[in-house]
DNA sequence: CGTATTTGACCTGCGC
DNA sequence: GCGCAGGTCAAATACG
């Protein structure tokens, strides 16, 4: 375990709160730090620390949660539909993205809010195949995705995409707990 | 009965 | 242009 560290919390245990995309510190807006940690694109195929990139899409109106109008084209629209298969948002708008890694025996992480399962699926790199969890809180499409280690499956990376529009349902205190559980993977 | 989970199919992006 | 990998959705099922 020495080789786990915590870079939110500077290592030094300074801050009395360290940030974090899930809300807490995210809730009034505050775009996160630099993360800027160890950018590991040529490990063996073992993504190893936490990585954030903060993709500035085109995403001006937050409103994703409107009922889109409903303007529907019943012609000139559909044309075939073909297998009836349609994209919600295949744009990669992606907003930002927060890995990290944390030595846990179950894949589900209690951070508080409440994730739906909406799909799995396996990587080529890893054994373990990947699970997809979304927010349920209506307005937040906040996403998660956890993906378990290959060599170490007591390593979970937990991926949060977006951020929490909303609060926690659960006490913080949780939320410490998950802190304490939660380590980054340091190379040296 | 309502919600969450599961699984398969389909789509998109990127690499070659 | 085609193939591969990753990502998402939708219907069915399980559980509370």
């Amino acid at each position: 375990m020495d080789n786990y560290q915590l870079p939110f919390s500077s290592s030094s245990s300074s801050a009395t709160q360290p940030v974090f995309p899930f809300g807490l510190n995210f809730l009034g807006g505050s775009l996160p730090p630099p993360f800027s940690f160890h950018d590991s694109s040529s490990s063996d195929g073992g993504f190893l620390g936490l990585t954030s990139a903060e993709e500035g899409a085109s995403e001006v109106k937050d409103d994703d949660h409107q009922p889109n109008d409903h303007a529907v084209d019943p012609v000139a629209d559909e044309s075939g539909e073909k297998a009836g298969k349609k994209k919600g948002e295949p744009k990669k708008s992606r907003r930002q993205r927060f890995a990290f890694q944390t030595r846990s025996r179950v894949d589900i992480l209690d951070d508080g809010y409440r994730w739906r399962k909406y799909g799995q699926k396996a990587v080529k790199n890893n054994k373990f195949p990947r699970s997809y969890y979304k927010c349920t809180y209506q307005g937040c499409n906040v996403k998660k995705q956890v993906q378990r280690l290959t060599g170490d499956e007591e390593v979970v990376v937990t991926t949060y995409e977006g951020v929490h529009s909303h609060q926690i349902d659960k006490p913080n205190e949780n939320f410490e707990h998950i802190l304490s559980q939660m380590h980054i993977y340091h190379p040296f």
